[in-house]
DNA sequence: GTCTATAAGTAGATAGAC
DNA sequence: GTCTATCTACTTATAGAC
């Protein structure tokens, strides 16, 4: 019953590889087992199908998102904090992996159903929390008012944008463009956490 | 050499439909075939292959994207104006396709070189424009100093994630979201160009 | 567990009748 | 121009040897 790992492995890392990049309908499960170095019957041995294969990937992205999210809901600190918080952890997320928020995305529009209780499950859950802390503040007067899903909104689509629009981004920045990107893509920090700190903050109009 | 129109822009506007909602990968001749009401010998017949069909495809979206990207650099008017101008259509246009940003992200990363020279000529000389008058009205003080490709990736960002995440934005919302989402997409207008605004406007120390 | 060989199914492309 | 039928190539999946 003890699988071996080291191969099990591979597999999973050259499908998450491949699926991200290719996604579930441009990939092709003879290049994951080329990436993973082994041959196309052993993929079936360990993950009887192509659709088991990408149902294990999508689990480990989605529950791997669901975990960052939930241990950062169970800091106790102002909405402010914990929105540049997640700003700095998820762009380093993405510097590792710029697949993954069009990865997930597409994924999700193509085939909706699949995600629906993923969606309820795990973002959606830690979502209540989020709004009503920020209902919260709002109520305090320690932040202004704003719709909880446009901020939401603004803020992920700030962060998502370069990542995904990445070849465009190149291209845009012309021919010394490579010392760059990475120089970009982490001002991008700062650039939305000043969005969200001017975007939050009380403008103090009795001072 | 008259070609049919009717049956020739019936093929284009049903594989505009399965491209933009599959992707080149996901898209079925079959199911072009189906949409447009004829079989999959004669769209062949019109455009010799898959290929050179969502060739077509793509050169009218991004042509389309380009014009209207030309037509609103012409206009004589400050960056300010001309940003919050830009959200408006582009929402607009959003609001009737809006797999539209998610389709060229996608196909633009499978494909980059597909795209090279396209991008080059269509969106980077906009872009030059943009930038230059940008540069122009920040060291004649009108506007805050910014990096024209954040300004660019911020404003893309949050108008494009609503239509993007859609299924998210959906679940999120809850039950009775059909009548909200409509009216949260359009809000979407006001929230960007307050972002612009706010981002752009000076704050007048020396009021 | 891992491989080679092959089956089975799917999708793009063509032939040829009308 | 439009259709049905068919071919070819590709992709997933399985059989069976080692």
């Amino acid at each position: 019953m003890v699988k071996d790992i080291s191969t099990e492995q591979r597999i999973l890392e050259a499908a998450r590889r491949v699926f991200m990049k290719k996604g579930m309908a441009g990939a092709r499960m003879q290049e994951i087992a080329d990436e993973a170095g082994i041959n196309k019957a052993l993929l079936h041995y360990y993950f009887r199908s192509k659709d088991k294969l990408f149902e294990h990937i999508l689990m480990e992205v989605v529950g791997r998102i669901a975990t960052s999210l939930k241990s950062m809901m169970e800091l106790d600190i102002p909405i402010i904090q914990r929105l540049c918080f997640f700003v700095e952890i998820y762009v380093d997320v993405l510097m590792e992996n710029r697949y993954l928020p069009l990865f997930v995305l597409t994924e999700i529009n193509q085939n909706p159903e699949r995600f629906a209780s993923m969606i309820r499950e795990h973002i959606v859950v830690n979502m209540q929390d989020f709004i009503v802390q920020l209902e919260d503040e709002i109520e305090q007067g320690k932040i202004n008012p704003v719709h909880p899903l446009h901020l939401v909104s603004s803020v992920l689509g700030m962060i998502i944008f370069p990542f995904a629009a990445f070849p465009l981004i190149e291209e845009a920045m012309g021919d010394n463009f490579a010392p760059l990107a990475r120089n970009f893509l982490n001002q991008r920090k700062e650039v939305v956490k000043e969005f969200v700190i001017n975007a939050l903050t009380p403008k103090n109009h009795d001072k």
